[in-house]
This record gives C-alpha cells, structure tokens and sequence, in this order.
RNA sequence: GUGGCUAUGGUGUAGCGGUAGCACAGAAGCCUGUGGAGCUUUUAGUUCGGGUUCAACUCCCGAUAGUCACCCCA
C-alpha cells in the first residue's frame, strides 16, 4: 500500500533503452517487415535465440576489455555467469556449429535480435538495439559476397533510398593483412593497431593520420601512406609490388565489382582505408554509406570471416554476412522522409446513441469481427458528437451510429470521417464496404 | 570510462534572488442523433538532494537523466 512518504515511481524507462509507444512500434515493425521480406525473397530462413548466453562464448572470440566492462555480465543463482548477447555472431556460429552435420549448406539464415551494450548511451548509441543480421554459411567463392552484398542493396532499395543516395564501399582484409604482416613484417598486435588508425583516416587530416602511423609503425612510411592515399582501385594496384598473394586479392575485388555490375548494382566503390573494427574479418569487407551531403556516414557493413567456427573446436565454415542496425536505419528513413504513414488498423466505431443499445452495438461489433474487420464500440454514454469527435481523432476511417431508428430497420448509416460522405446500407453490405 | 553543455505543466517554450506566464494537448460546457471551427470554464509544472540567503525556479555543490566530443564500436 502506498502512503504519502512513499516516493513516487518514475515512469522513465532503464537508462539506455526505448519504449516502443504504438506509432513507434509500427514504424518499427514497418523496418523489420521490409528485411525480412527482403532476406526470405534471397531464400534466407529466419532463425532466433535467447538472449541469454554464456559468458565464455564471448570470452573466447572478444577481447576481455570488452566482455568485462562493455557487456551486461552477472552470475545466476546457480554461479554460472551469464551476458545479454552484445552481438548475434557467437550465437548463430554456436547454432550452425551445433547441427554442423545435419544441415544443408549453404546455410542462408537471417535474424532481427535485440542486442544489449553496458556503455554510456548518447543518440544513436543506446544500450539495447535490434539489429538485422544476414548470413551465408558454406561458400568459399566470390558468390557468397555477390548475394550478400545484393541483399543489403535491395534492402536499401526496397525503403526507397536511391542508388544515388548511398554507396556500397569494399575492401579486401587479405590485401591489408598482407601488407602489413608479411610485407611489413608487422607483428599481429602492430597490424592491428595500425587497421584501426587505416580506419580512421577519412575522419582525420593527413598530418595526423601520418604521425598515427609513424607512432605505431616507429618510423615513416612512405610506402604504406602513398598506397593509402590511391584515389582508385587502378591506381591502387599500381603502386603494389608484384605479388601472387596481393594479385588474388585484386582479382576477387574486380570480380566483385564485375558481377554486382551484371545484376544492376553499380554503385560499388573500392576503398583501400576501409578496415570494419579488426577482429574476424578474413576476405572482402563492405559497408553501406550514406551519400547525404548535410550527413555523410556509415550506415552498416559486414564481409568474410572463414575462421569463426574454430572456437567451437569444428573446421573452418567459410561464412560471409552483415549486420544492420534499427537506430541508423530509422535515421536515415526518417531523413529521406521514406517512413510510410501508418494506417489505423482499427476500421469502423460503433457510436451508440442511448445506453440501451449497447448490448446491440457489441453483438453487431462481434459480427463484423468475425469476418475479419477491427471495429470498436464506443459505449462511452457521450453525445453522438463526441463520440464522432473521439473517433476521429483516433484516426478511425468509418463510423456507424446505433439508436432506435436503426434497430427497428436494421439500416445504418455509414459515414466516412475523411470526407464526410454517409451512405445508407445493411448489416450485409456493411462487411463488404468496411473490407475495401 | 573522460570532459563540456542542458534540465520549467503531458508537449513546446517564457521569466525573475521576492506571488511562475504563454501556446498546444487534456477535461467540462455553449450543443441530450452527427465531428473537425469558435467561445467560456478547468486540470496540470520549476528533475531529485544538500548548501548560501530574511527569501532560491533563479546562485553554489552533489546525484540522476538527456545531449555533444573523446574512448569504444561486437
């Protein structure tokens, strides 16, 4: 029981996280209907998880900087510690690696999870988000980056962006670990520090991203910077010795560029400083980016990661996907102004003039919904007028009002709150009108 | 995690060291079988906790939340 000393609750939902009030919920639901539609058009099946998962899954792939401090991490009643999945990556390689024998590659499946991050939230980075998650499991050809990328463009299409208004930047990590590793004879840890400056590049100027690079690497190197500064992939390739292994490299990035050209997809651009964070990359990497002047940035990526399967102990799966999340899309929807208004899904209110027609409403109410038609009764007890009123403001399309007259003839009229029309019609014809 | 900025009815906003205004939204009515306008009435607020002061919404400190930059970005 509550007295007065009691403090109040707050209605604030958890730091970091959204409610999703109903006009936020079809938008909502409008994004996930639209990926999914799309994934289940390239044949990819939907698949799901709990959110719940063991923390050494993401002790054995992450870092433990992230696992310790950037996750929500805590121990159940049984002593096993446990983590709101931060990514769906592990799960879905634990899912595949789990019926490794039993299923059919390759394996096209497709996810909408909810994803969790112990950070402190700013816009556009909360602590809970959905995201979209596509994967092709067992191809090692260029065909398995073709599809995917396709898939992540008709997306971008099927909300209504132009191909002019984004571009789809690809890079090839062999060439880059190459570089670095074998070339350079950078050590592991060095390689990825310098991916990481690489990535940041474009956000930097050229003095700075020069002096990051001689920090890391302790000297100058021309090489390294001319190569990164290329303006093309023919440029690019000029400046690159000889070399079988950097030679591959090149070869599946045109015929990237060739094949994604042939299916009408043409606005694919090679970017050598593109990186993707640093861990489990191993092929083609790509990212989506948007175009708009007033906001150039990146919206999602995904590429190759052949080794992921290993930490469950299997051989390597050859696996190429992406991953795209609810906040940027909305965004950039809601910049394009490309978010459908939603239709009220409630179709006709019964407005009952007279308390004793109330019973009447409700039984011609549960006629017209079981032929499938959303309809309400105001049994308010309020003037026809605000009835009318109310429903309209809730954006009802057609109302019918129920009193004496209509009882005694079974007629009513109908009335179209958009355009003020009434026609006069039976309970009959009353489902087939509602229907249109 | 580090630093900056912000916090006023449900929403959007004024204001001042001395009684917190406005607009929209909500409710009631003008109008007991037909709405969208108008008019009238009305509900509702200084994020929280300390401090300074005769007096704090105002100044100071802290907490919380939001936001921006950095860090990170799975």
């Amino acid at each position: 029981m509550k007295n007065d000393s009691e403090k109040k609750l707050s209605t604030e939902s958890y730091k970091g996280v959204r409610d999703f009030y109903p006009e936020d919920m079809a938008i909502q639901n409008y994004i996930f209907s639209v990926m999914g539609k799309v994934a289940k058009k390239f044949g990819y099946q939907e698949y799901g998880a709990s959110v719940l998962e063991p923390s050494e899954l993401y002790h054995a792939k992450s870092g433990e900087e992230i696992v310790n401090e950037q996750t929500y991490t805590f121990l159940d009643r049984g002593d096993r510690s446990v983590t709101l999945r931060p990514e769906m990556t592990p799960t879905v390689a634990r899912m595949v690696a789990n019926k490794r024998r039993e299923l059919i590659f390759p394996v096209r499946w497709y996810s909408i999870p909810n994803l969790f991050r112990y950070e402190k939230p700013q816009r556009g980075r909360l602590r809970e988000h959905w995201q979209l998650n596509v994967d092709i499991f067992g191809v090692e050809s260029i065909q398995a980056e073709v599809e995917i990328i396709s898939v992540a463009s008709e997306i971008m299409r099927a909300y209504g962006v132009k191909d002019s208004q984004f571009e789809i930047r690809i890079n090839n990590r062999k060439i880059v670990n190459y570089i670095l590793e074998t070339l350079m004879g950078l050590s592991t840890e060095t390689a990825g520090k310098v991916a990481k400056a690489i990535d940041r590049k474009e956000k930097v100027s050229h003095e700075v991203f020069g002096k990051m690079i001689t920090d890391i690497v302790g000297e100058k190197d021309n090489f390294l910077l001319t190569l990164l500064s290329s303006k093309n992939l023919e440029e690019f390739v000029e400046r690159l010795p000889e070399d079988g292994k950097l030679h591959d490299g090149i070869v599946e990035i045109k015929t990237l560029i060739q094949a994604l050209e042939k299916l009408g997809i043409s606005n694919v651009v090679f970017d050598q400083t593109l990186m993707r964070g640093f861990d489990y990359y191993t092929g083609i990497v790509f990212e989506v980016f948007d175009l708009n002047p007033d906001n150039r940035r990146s919206l999602f990526g995904g590429g190759r990661y052949d080794d992921l399967l290993q930490i469950f102990g299997e051989e390597k799966v050859p696996t190429v996907g992406f991953g795209m999340g609810d906040v940027t899309i909305r965004d950039v929807l809601e910049t394009y102004g490309l978010i459908p208004s939603q239709k009220n899904s409630i179709c006709l209110c019964i407005c009952t003039v007279g308390n004793e027609h109330i019973d009447y409403a409700q039984e011609l109410a549960q006629k017209l919904r079981a032929k499938e038609v959303s309809v309400i009764v105001d049994y308010s007890g309020k003037k026809v007028g605000d009835q009318i009123k109310r429903a309209d403001k809730r954006g009802i399309p057609f109302i019918v009002c129920v009193g004496d007259d209509e009882v005694k003839t079974g007629e009513f009229k109908l009335k179209n709150l958009k355009t003020g029309e009434e026609k006069i019609v039976t309970e009959e014809n009353l489902t087939s009108l509602l229907k249109n």
